[in-house]
DNA sequence: GGATCGATCGGCT
DNA sequence: GCCGATCGATCCG
């Protein structure tokens, strides 16, 4: 399968995170692959966007987001969840799609390894699981998903027509303006 | 320098 | 359904 390149990336963040369905994220571990179907994502869309951690402008921790398109920003939440994100537009503006669920494809006893005895359907639907899945951590924070020698991209994959993508608000994202409601949370029905 | 709290998860009621 | 874990970036004084 084919890698999708970084002009994938290069466009607008909400066109990339409806596009991502469906398309496979690879986690290389030790030459072993580890993968999954994306079937939820959302898009966090510059400094205007008030659920966007680039809200406040550009800081240590959400430098990847300012960066060129096709790399990962990787953050911890809680002290401790990693959550896996794709930036997305041109360098110099600040957008990125958060990876929020996987259906798990390949490498599955690793991803079961990882996931401590969970039944299957926990191992990658929500965006800290997934990391725990794939053994994403801090260190793949600025990663170049388009590097010929990462551990980490996405290869194209099966499309997912417009009639089973499902929108909706984003989780977690408080607020009542509506640009923070916005139906940027994507899902594959 | 210190308090606050988050794009979450899992265990317990 | 609710709540505690756990920590570092951010913001305020």
């Amino acid at each position: 399968m084919e890698r999708l390149p970084r002009a994938f990336f290069a466009r607008p963040t909400l066109a990339v995170a409806r596009d991502l369905l469906g398309q496979r994220l690879v986690r290389v571990l030790d030459g072993a692959r580890i993968s999954g179907r994306i079937v939820e994502a959302e898009a966090y869309v510059g400094e205007g966007d008030r659920a966007c951690h680039a809200r406040s402008g550009r800081t240590v921790r959400n430098a990847a987001m300012y960066g060129p398109p096709g790399h990962a920003y990787v953050y911890l939440i809680y002290g401790m969840h990693y959550c896996l994100n794709l930036v997305t537009e041109e360098e110099g503006f600040p957008a990125a799609v958060l990876i929020r669920a996987l259906q798990p494809l390949e490498g599955r006893a690793l991803m079961q390894a990882h996931r401590a005895g969970r039944p299957e359907r926990e191992w990658a639907n929500g965006p800290g699981k997934l990391c725990r899945a794939l053994a994403i951590d801090r260190t793949f924070d600025k990663a170049d998903l388009c590097a010929p020698d990462a551990r980490l991209f996405v290869e194209a994959d099966a499309a997912i027509p417009d009639g089973a993508v499902a929108t909706g608000p984003r989780v977690g994202v408080t607020g009542d303006d509506a640009a923070v409601s916005a139906p940027w949370r994507f899902t594959v029905r």
